[in-house]
DNA sequence: TATTGTTATACTCTATAACTATA
DNA sequence: TATAGTTATAGAGTATAACAATA
């Protein structure tokens, strides 16, 4: 068996466990609103006016998650769906005045959790992470 | 805005959205089981006899969904719980010999899928990827 | 006829607490 | 009394298909 080199233990196991985790520690406490609400307005912050077509792609849900997802954040009042007037079947949604408000604490929240999985890499490694991870994100994304 | 230099797009995105699509494609046509299937029997090819506290820990499941995916496995004769004679109230979950087949025809899928992900990546690179990837599951576990 | 978004529905996953048996 | 595992239940999340409005 000579040298046990560090059993290669997956991607998959090590991405999902991450996940999770991550998932676990961003609370509803600590954010102030879900975890998804965070990520569509994140989202909505860079894009400001976006159909829900293009929040399906881009936040990897269906199309009855994104009508879900909305409600809730229409009922919050962080976000509105306006009719797009050269295709009236569009919606253009939007990010509220205190949706942004929201985002912008959230996201305080996130920096901090962030800054803590990070403190023990370099500069050069932090940014060769993300260089890495953006590459999966690409693959993975491909049909098949 | 002068110099657009990548918003940091943050790591729970990134990591949400690769993990979100690793699962899509880790479907249980290709696997020949569900991911979660996999991920324990994997574990046990390492681990070959372990309790069920240590398969919450190692795989973020609580108790009940340990008990509940060890049923489907149990159901699908991939594994089997016999009493610890050491303290009757403890299981030793252990992996059959078709349990073991059926991993190791997942492995080969879970490989091709990976080798995909990665394909871009130098050897180098991908062993980075790997260091880093675990020194953020080492802190994403940090109780807080 | 095709597209955008919505509703309705069911299925899966996860979280909680009460329960059984062993210690 | 405490622990390991189980069961029961409800809640959140996700996927599917039928539907309404607009193109």
């Amino acid at each position: 068996m000579g040298k046990e080199s560090g059993r290669e233990d997956g991607l998959i196991r090590l991405i999902t466990q991450i996940s999770k985790a991550m998932h676990r520690r961003s609370t509803e406490e600590t954010l102030g609103m879900k975890l998804k609400a965070f990520l569509l307005l994140s989202y909505l912050r860079d894009h400001p006016a976006v159909t829900q077509q293009e929040l399906e792609g881009a936040l990897m849900l269906d199309a009855n998650g994104v009508v879900l997802l909305l409600n809730e954040l229409e009922a919050a009042r962080w976000s509105v769906r306006r009719r797009d007037p050269e295709d009236r079947r569009r919606h253009l949604v939007e990010m509220t005045p205190s949706g942004r408000q929201a985002m912008e604490r959230a996201e305080k929240a996130r920096e901090n959790l962030e800054r803590e999985l990070v403190q023990d890499m370099s500069v050069d490694e932090r940014a060769t992470l993300y260089r890495l991870l953006k590459k999966v994100w690409e693959a993975v994304q491909q049909p098949a």
